[in-house]
DNA sequence: CTGAAAGCGCTTACAG
DNA sequence: CTGAAAGCGCTTACAG
């Protein structure tokens, strides 16, 4: 009981034994058992993050910013890829709940009610990112998608291009927002919103380099395109140089998230800039504020996103 | 105990049994507790792993390989990043360590002397991933980074050309086991082997950006170069186009890894393809056949790579 | 095929 | 400031 709160409470305990207690826990290489800490006191200082991808470095960056956070207060977690399905969250839920996780840090706001069941009858905490939430029963940690969309389709319509296009892979439901103010804003303008070609498959610089083919078949007279993630505006960017269509002055290029090599590319690849290594941090800082049952003054934090203008437009 | 049982090995349990013990766990939500099978059985089905780094995508790819060939046998695992630091890694088994991971899945084969010691008081086995280790007492999966770097150097004589580099990020051991490779190769056909640019950052496009300008102020007849990862190599691509060096005829350039895009850069990236899914799934294998005590016919797996030629060279 | 007993290594709550 | 008691929810090993 002595060496338990020696390590846990050391103020509690005398010197003397504080000092025999350490030495004698160098010697025998004393780990304490965590399985039996997590049976015992039903906290298990792990934190279940599901995230959609790992093969997106976006949300990589994101987890470093939940590590960097929950390192801070001795919190480890575990990491699940969900695929972008709804039903493998779940499942991934139910796996970790045996785990006795003490919160969730969640992608998107649009989970399966049997998903929101699941947390309320466990009694388990959620944060959700990457989007905002508008109900004060949700905790999320975002920005917005639909005006990200929206100021991309601004600028190109600002810099007078005249039939901008949209390329938008996985269709998950964050991309289709983008989408949706992305068509809003050309509608708006009186410009033709139709021009688009939209993929289930994962987004990929090789997938950039077919779409950029498919967009110019459909609609020949296409002079920009905003690409849903950057690495597609990279394909689009190197199919243009083999097809020996200079960027922007015959096709305008734009991409989303900012991704590291955005700026270094030739020309620099106009894109939006999202915080997520920012909503990591904030959505575990946010999550332990709940844990530890402090006042959160706002449960939606929109952290808001640039737009980064470069020579690609 | 019938419960657990129905839980673990139906076959033992009637029938009747079995389908009341189904309908309660349905009816009440139930969960089994991990921390408490953990605790009881001294097996947790928990293996840690260990990587470098998970901005680099080489290691994410591997995790996926990892997941795959751990999911099919129910065991989950902890993700931890040394940042190449061996101490980094030390303190990350301690940590695991609490949980009782059954095994770990470690990068490299220069571990600190103290993490073996901590491995084998603790009885948890361990397979190095990425390099080859050449002792029996290690258990490792990967290709020979010497000859690799080789083959590149190889290579790019062949071409003829009579002054290649080396560009060389992170120097991390196993990259400075390619640059001895390219070396020996360069030397071996009496060309100068001290054409190099090196830096302890990590490897990113905007540092390869960087380093071409290095490496031809340092050498300004320097007529190809190594880089010893791809997006290092993209970096190079993109400040050619930008100084209107004209590649391959001017500036030859070789990549390593094979990211998912080099192919489809312009021109297509010469590389150097490295089986990182593979790895992480072969690896993950081994450990669950030494888990099993099955037999092992050999504890050091060479993959092997594959150089894909491209435009670029 | 089923169940009662003991114990895994901690923590909580209480007594000294 | 220290320690004895009970219990967390499973599994192991044994008895029926």
């Amino acid at each position: 009981m002595t060496v338990s709160r020696a390590l846990k409470t050391p103020a509690l305990v005398q010197l003397g034994a504080r000092e025999r207690i350490a030495e004698a826990i160098k010697q025998l290489g004393y780990v304490p058992n965590q399985a039996a800490s997590t049976l015992a006191s039903a906290k298990s200082q792990v934190i279940g993050v599901i995230v959609p991808s790992l093969s997106n470095s976006v949300f990589v960056e994101t987890l470093t910013g939940i590590r960097d956070s929950l390192n801070q207060h001795g919190y480890k977690f575990l990491i699940g890829e969900s695929g972008y399905s709804p039903e493998r969250e779940s499942q991934l839920i139910s796996t970790y709940l045996a785990h006795a996780p003490d919160g969730f840090l969640l992608s998107g706001i649009e989970q399966q009610d049997t998903l929101r069941e699941q947390l309320a009858t466990n009694n388990v905490p959620a944060v959700r990112m990457f989007d905002l939430g508008t109900s004060c029963d949700d905790v999320t940690v975002g920005f917005s998608h639909e005006e990200a969309g929206y100021s991309i389709a601004r600028h190109l319509i600002e810099r007078g291009y005249r039939q901008p296009g949209f390329l938008g892979a996985q269709l998950d439901p964050r991309m289709m927002k983008r989408r949706h103010g992305f068509r809003r804003a050309l509608s708006e303008a009186g410009l033709n919103p139709g021009v688009e070609v939209l993929t289930p498959a994962a987004s990929t610089v090789e997938l950039g380099t077919q779409m950029l083919g498919q967009i110019l078949q459909q609609a020949p007279d296409c002079d920009a395109v905003f690409c849903c993630n950057d690495d597609l505006a990279l394909g689009v960017l190197f199919e243009c140089q083999r097809r020996g269509l200079s960027v922007p002055s015959q096709m305008a290029i734009a991409g989303f998230n900012d991704l590291p090599w955005s700026a270094f590319a030739n020309p620099g690849i106009t894109t939006i800039v999202t915080p997520r290594y920012q909503i990591g941090f904030t959505a575990a800082q946010l999550l332990i504020k709940i844990l530890r049952r402090e006042p959160i003054d706002n449960p939606n934090i929109n952290l808001g996103f640039r737009l980064a203008i470069r020579h690609s437009t």
